[in-house]
DNA sequence: CTTGACTATCCTCCAGGGGGAGGCCATATG
DNA sequence: CATATGGCCTCCCCCTGGAGGATAGTCAAG
């Protein structure tokens, strides 16, 4: 019979963990003296020590040791912790693949981030404009168009409304562009505006603190991002615009979010 | 400004990520109420919980995001995670190949760990015996004799003693054998007993529990283990006798450890 | 005025032990 | 005999990054 001193070294587990792992369950000293409470492993023991030891050694939790030793399969509960270290190990691939992204990066300007956009009901226009900047003034009309449409009608909560540029290419004039804004249910459309359902959507995200001269630098770090992470571009970018004139005066302080659809 | 709810459906954080982030100082409310306690933010927060979502999903620590808004040097952080990321990597690409290899494996009879055998002084003595069996007979010889020459000499605690068989070969019949035991200090040796210090060294282990008849699978697996998931073996394998015809009748409950040095 | 939706603080819980306090037990030494 | 040391015991707090719940106060709409 062994205290669990020397059990500790005989077996590599610490005198802490042969402790925890009795409360827990899964390694049970052969007896324990009634009158010092001290534990008594036997040499026999470190067969078991040892299987625990493998199975922590691969990840597995106290739990899932425990149910394999009640007689749980197995094969069955290694699979399973075989596709959850593929999917920790894509996840590891796709950190350090942003990582060494950024660390290219000079400026690190721009933060991305990953979210998921819910499902949701928008009513759109589409136009071609003269000027980016008359995009400030174009879109008040179209809600207001809506709302006469619909008399009543509810933005969505929280609010979300954006723009996406339809050329394939950067402009300066003649802008093709839509607008969309998440309402609360389906209205009334007429030639221009029209209501859809926007399914749900993963994106990538980047804020850009600037005036808009300088919001193209956001697209192309963005596009840029994408392609270098391993991400797909699943449909056109969408400017939200957050801070702008309606609420701030210095055009250092307007805010804007791109969002890039991907997958 | 806006409240909590509203804040955190725009940055995609939950309302208690925001009050704990609150705590730990590294995305504060643009002000409180003072009189109902009420989280006030502002849109142009957004880029900075953004900045906060984008570190969080590089797995940054709370710890880490604060020393970088704290001025440190977002390289080094960024360079520091990568090698952790890529340490992790290398642990979960080890950990599938090794599910994997039980997976292919029909019996699943013998659980491998790693562990590190830390430097000791060993006396060794070799010799080549007629039978495999005699070695229980002749281990008890070489130590009488060691004591004879070393009076008062101590082993090692914990006690640590193996064999290891220098025929490259499996053989039935004259083994050349070399046995170790571990010992407190350094004695005086003859040509046969040689003290000498044995290095660190990492093994690979299995437990084999049956009669000695069998052992020769344990090897087996012990090799194949480290063949088929980027081991090294580093030298002889050690067999470590725990429990055998000293302490337990049946051959059925006789336990031989077996370590593979690696690396 | 009521009601329901928000918000606040405070507490517990998760995994796998690490670290340490305070106390009992056994051996070895002066 | 007295004590010093070391091993053992139990109990409690600590780490992460929040999630979940209890309870109480607040806000806006009908």
């Amino acid at each position: 019979m062994l205290k669990i001193g020397e059990f500790s070294k005989l077996s590599h587990l610490t005198v802490k963990a042969l402790r925890f792992y009795e409360k827990k369950g899964i390694l049970l000293p052969a007896s324990t003296d009634k009158w010092t409470g001290y534990r008594l492993y036997e040499t026999a023991q470190l067969e078991a020590a040892a299987s625990v030891k493998a199975y922590r050694q691969l990840g597995l939790s106290i739990k899932e040791i425990r149910t394999i030793q009640a007689g749980a399969d197995v094969r069955k509960i290694l699979t399973e912790k075989a596709n959850v270290l593929t999917e920790e190990k894509r996840m590891i691939d796709s950190r350090l693949s942003i990582i060494h992204h950024m660390l290219e990066d000079r400026e690190m300007r721009y933060q991305v981030t990953e979210k998921t956009i819910s499902e949701m009901i928008v009513y759109s226009s589409e136009t071609v404009l003269a000027q980016h900047m008359d995009i400030m003034r174009w879109i008040p009309s179209v809600g207001e168009e809506c709302l006469r449409l619909n008399p009543g009608m509810k933005c969505a909560d929280p609010p979300y409304e954006f723009c996406e540029f339809l050329d394939g290419e950067y402009r300066e004039t003649d802008v093709k562009i839509r607008h969309s804004e998440a309402v609360a249910a389906v209205g009334k459309g007429n030639d221009q505006i029209r209501f859809r359902r926007l399914p749900a959507a993963k994106v990538l995200s980047a804020f850009h603190k600037d005036s808009y001269d300088s919001i193209g630098e956001a697209y192309a770090f963005l596009m840029r991002y994408a392609e270098q992470n391993g991400f797909h571009a699943a449909g056109l970018a969408r400017e939200c615009y957050i801070d702008g004139i309606w609420n701030k005066e210095s055009e250092e302080d307007w805010l804007t979010e791109i969002q890039l659809p991907i997958e």
